[in-house]
DNA sequence: CTGAAAGCGCTAACAT
DNA sequence: ATGTTAGCGCTTTCAG
């Protein structure tokens, strides 16, 4: 007569006491034979009473119970921190997802909307299941005002920063995306390059002006007789630049585009003023954008954002935890791709 | 005679015996309080003392002691089962996350890459980490095998479902949302509709065709005479087929595109020929895609794929849980959203 | 109105 | 070579 009588539906998995009693041990030998704990020496023959009895139950160790007991839960919160759950984020997931996997680890995910204050509201539920580390992610590049909390697990900041860089960051390479992608431009021979650009405020707007400028320089052209003119990273603000470029006078041979979305804007701006691309302009786009810049027509060259290595190097360097976590920024390459809507200038740039 | 001090290094989480103490209560009390215990009375000043000690520490009870105690972990896993881990998942994750914090719950994510080996290693994964339930959801609308051990939890489908329909699903209402995209045609006045679907063996294909083979037939059309060419979902595809579609003598005065991928693809190709849309020609998209239809140039007619709102559903009725639960298919509305990209044709069809 | 105590399922030090 | 035992931090009877 059990005076705790617990009537709570038992999940029906058998536990380490089942395994025990089929096997004929003791629940700690169970233990030690799944865990193969370092020590602890058993007989090949017990070893495998003890396998079989798991195989026939089908036994899985209750993590939350081994999480209570280690004091880690074999999960990553992923903190999302932005207003729009999209693209960025899907693919910075997805590379997380696939190195925690690999380490025997899952992400625990939150949405913040881009809210501070939902941020630390979700951090906190995160902790309170026990995460094992976090990784905060912002969709834009940004500074962010990470939740205290999150300093008491190993954080990591994908594609965001904070200002005094007292949490380990990783960054796309904009400066070089910008200079590699004009590079290839004036590789091709173009002289003449606008340069439409994503919100002028956005700090990867400023990194790629950058590079677009300093490639102008090394090939020793004067950055100043080039238009710049600032959208918002919105396909209509391709577009409606775009047309702006047309009214003026002198046609640049090329523009390069704050984003593979704004570069859609362009071509359908171009196509509209009865230009051909490459023919006529070459379109260069940015992003590298899932289903969008290799499918349309002709398909944008265009610079990848890597998004996904971010995320898989994230959940990699917490892994590798310890003493030889990263600390300051890293900062990794966002590679050219030279698809069809570039090509040299109809008329040399001299003619 | 003072009790042992404590020199485990402790993870710096208060725990629920340091409430205690510093409220001069016992550890069962601070439960009462923090949980309200239906049928436990505590005295209003116990209770402020307990709160004041709560807030003083910072205590916020461990979810993986809770949840090992009760057999629940709030927490809802959440399976995204595609090879392509994008815009669908993104929303249908936002969507269930949304509903799922609002009940206190959060999400564990896995993204099976498609394959239904690994879809039963990542269950089980999710299973040991004793979700409470789990959303299983695909990218492309599809029939899928969930795994066995999914049975031991409540199980609810996104945009997929199981031949017998034996777990509930939640699906766009595709023939619905073809037929309104068809009918939004008519009713301004077109009467030569061409139709270049998607995929042609998927299941949303065909639903949606069907929508527009009925919209036809219901205003005394025969759907035998409008073009339907097939494609891939794919924005080549649209560009492709459209220029097809240009080749022939008759022109239609509006077309119907799998999806916006695909007519911006059509949008493309129309441009290129001198055409102007929606002056000359309609064009009409399926899916709403995020950050596309809207900002292109025109902006895109579409009938809007409700991943967000499928979500929140399933993370709703999940925690309705109880009897109220779902079954069968639960069929959801794609409403129609009319942009720049349709108008009346030019001349009156039976000119 | 409050406290003591029995576990949830597991790990790991300490016996044997 | 294997078993015993003491918790991890919490909920929830049951007693006082």
């Amino acid at each position: 007569m059990s005076t705790h009588e617990d009537h709570r539906p038992r999940a029906g998995r058998p536990r380490r006491t089942d395994v025990a009693r089929l096997a004929g041990v003791s629940p700690a030998t169970v233990s030690f034979v799944l865990n193969k704990t370092a020590g602890q020496t058993i007989s090949d023959e017990t070893r495998q009473r003890v396998l079989q009895a798991v195989a026939e139950l089908g036994y899985r160790p209750n993590r939350a119970a081994q999480g209570l007991r280690q004091g880690r839960s074999a999960t990553i919160g992923f903190v999302s921190h932005d207003a729009d759950f999209g693209v960025f984020a899907a693919s910075a997931i997805k590379g997380a997802h696939e190195a925690s996997v690999r380490q025997g680890n899952l992400l625990l995910l939150v949405n913040t909307g881009g809210s501070n204050r939902q941020a630390a509201q979700l951090v906190g539920e995160l902790l309170d299941r026990q995460t094992d580390a976090l990784i905060f992610a912002a969709a834009g590049t940004r500074s962010v005002v990470i939740p205290e909390s999150a300093g008491r697990v190993p954080t990591i900041l994908v594609n965001c920063f904070v200002p005094d860089d007292s949490t380990p960051s990783i960054l796309p390479d904009e400066v070089r995306g910008g200079r590699e992608a004009a590079q290839a431009l004036l590789d091709l021979g173009h002289r003449d390059i606008a340069y439409l650009t994503g919100t002028a405020s956005a700090w990867a707007t400023k990194a790629r002006l950058r590079g677009f400028r300093e490639a102008l320089r090394g090939a020793g052209l004067d950055p100043r007789d080039h238009t710049v003119l600032s959208g918002n990273y919105h396909a209509d603000s391709g577009y409606e630049l775009a047309r702006r470029l047309l009214r003026r006078d002198a046609r640049p041979t090329a523009i390069m585009c704050g984003n593979d979305r704004m570069a859609v804007g362009v071509l359908l701006a171009l196509l509209e003023a009865g230009l051909r691309v490459p023919e006529d302009v070459s379109v260069m786009g940015y992003d590298d954008q899932f289903q969008l810049a290799a499918e349309i027509h002709p398909a944008l060259s265009t610079v990848r954002l890597p998004y996904e290595a971010m995320g898989r190097l994230a959940a990699e360097q917490l892994a590798a935890d310890g003493p030889a976590v990263q600390t300051g920024r890293t900062l990794l390459h966002c590679p050219l791709v030279i698809r069809g809507s570039t090509a040299a200038p109809a008329r040399p740039a001299r003619g």
